[in-house]
RNA sequence: GCCUGGGUAGUAUAGCCAGGUCUAGUAUCGGCGGCUGUCGCCCGCCGGACCCGGGUUCAAAUCCCGGCCCAGGCGCCA
């Protein structure tokens, strides 16, 4: 409380929240030296903290000689305090500075700063990853996460107000949960493990429990991929709910996208205006276009497949000339989708599947998935695995499994689509890739 | 894994095709000095680089071979 207060006793004063409004206002600035414009008798030092930037502005004339040394000494990303006085002050571009008295350096930058914050040079991705957490640090890559805060916010609430419970499966698994992907090894105490690849089969085991569950979080795959949407760790949102078919699941995820736009549009403002980014929010209900259809078209524009290919990048391409933003392709052939995938009744070479593709980028896939034992297991079979190793996960059935489907979203794949990134990379805070563990 | 293009100061680039004039240019950065209103401040001086290994040649940043790494495209995959 105690507006009248805030402005008269001394505190801390937020560099993002200077107005001219505040001025006359007392107190300090904390935060890292973004740069440093020295006009002799004059000094300005632009200030970052974690809500922005100030300029802070020194007159040689009125300040001890020693502070001025101290000013004069400081390097660039340096943790600095400075008292002052925030001012209205029409000279400076933001229509308001904080004039500093007294400089203390809480913590001296001693090396040349290998990446430039400031964003006057520009640094190829590569480089930027090396130095991950300076590049961080420049508003425009803060800017980013800020707004995936946002999603995971806005994914989390939109999920828990339709009954979903969140939950947590284990990162450290058995045996391979899908088949697929390839997994990482882990050493187990002497035994062999793996890093999981999804959530998949511990979500629907758990929908004979809570019925509608969700989880966020990081899975591996040890594909060496080497493009710009693939990295080894990724975060995934997934959801699994019973007494739902692939057609309800859609639905949900359609109404979580325009829920997140609309979130981030309301929250982010001030990210979104610096990333230069205008988005709105996605019309429902996003296009539904079959596998069928699909292909129907390449073959329109010359690039005929055969029936039960899967899709590749190329078509993907060739697609959004026809099909624009988010869209679902439904109904892909069952051969193309992992064994746990229900075909449809009465017609089982056709799966009760999607994707949610934004441009030519998928960014999520799921379907209804198979209830009953006999059918799972020997689609298991069919797909060259051992039901031996599912053995714990095919007793589940035995038990009373509903109907149920569910999906999986790539997190930092539906960020870089937000952000409008080219690369997944610069959507991801410290990726892993092929040849990248660290840092 | 494949194809194409790359690798020059801390960072980003010029130079390479047409080898010598490169003691390798520029910006930023770091150091020093100057400057009273900058906001990519400005001005002067100084500092700092040819990915690694082999080859061709009188001479290699430049041409050739191999390796490593990077970007984009493709494959795998989500």
């Amino acid at each position: 409380m105690g507006e009248v207060n805030s402005s008269t006793v001394p505190g801390r004063i937020p560099a993002g929240s200077l107005s001219p409004q505040l001025d006359g206002k007392e107190g300090y600035v904390l935060g890292w030296v973004h740069e440093v414009r020295d006009l002799g008798h004059l000094i300005f030092v632009v200030l970052r903290d974690g809500t922005g930037l100030c300029q802070v502005s020194i007159k040689v004339a009125d300040t001890p000689e020693e502070v001025v040394r101290r000013v004069r000494g400081i390097t660039n990303e340096s943790v600095v305090k400075v008292w002052g006085r925030v001012t209205r002050e029409p000279k400076a571009r933001a229509g308001v500075e904080f004039k500093g008295r007294e400089v203390e350096v809480i913590s001296r930058t001693e090396r040349t700063v290998p990446y430039d914050v400031t964003g006057k040079v520009d640094a190829k991705l590569d480089t930027r990853l090396d130095h991950r957490i300076l590049d961080l640090r420049r508003p425009e890559n803060r800017a980013i996460f800020l707004i995936g805060d946002t999603v995971l916010s806005a994914c989390r609430s939109f999920l828990r107000e339709r009954g979903f419970i969140e939950v947590r499966t284990p990162r450290i698994i058995a045996t391979a949960t899908e088949g697929g992907a390839a997994l990482f090894e882990v050493n187990y105490f002497d035994r062999r493990a793996y890093l999981a690849q999804s959530p998949q089969l511990y979500k629907e085991e758990l929908v004979t429990v809570f019925e509608r569950v969700f989880e966020i979080g990081p899975f591996f795959r040890a594909e060496e991929s080497n493009t710009t949407v693939h990295i080894n760790e990724f975060t995934s949102i997934d959801i699994e709910a019973a007494f739902a078919d692939y057609n309800e699941v859609m639905e949900v995820l359609e109404k979580l996208m325009v829920h997140v736009y609309q979130r981030v549009i309301d929250e982010r403002g001030r990210e979104l205006s610096l990333l230069n980014l205008n988005i709105r929010v996605p019309q429902l209900p996003f296009m539904r276009v079959t596998y069928d259809e699909a292909l129907e078209y390449l073959r329109e524009v010359g690039m005929e497949k055969r029936w039960g290919e899967d899709l590749s990048v190329r078509d993907m391409r060739a697609l959004t000339s026809k099909y624009d933003g988010f869209y679902f392709i439904t109904d892909f052939p069952t051969v193309t989708k992992p064994f746990y995938i229900k075909p449809r009744d009465g017609k089982p070479e056709v799966s009760e599947s999607f994707d949610l593709v934004h441009g030519w980028l998928e960014l999520a896939s799921g379907g209804s998935r198979i209830s009953e034992r006999s059918l799972l297991e020997r689609r298991i079979v069919d797909s060259g695995l051992n039901p031996a190793s599912f053995q714990h996960h095919l007793d589940i059935y035995d038990y009373g499994m509903p109907p149920h489907a569910g999906w999986g979203l790539g997190y930092e794949r539906l960020l870089m689509i937000i952000t409008n990134r080219m690369n997944v990379r610069e959507a991801t805070l410290f990726p892993r890739d092929r040849t990248r563990l660290t840092p």
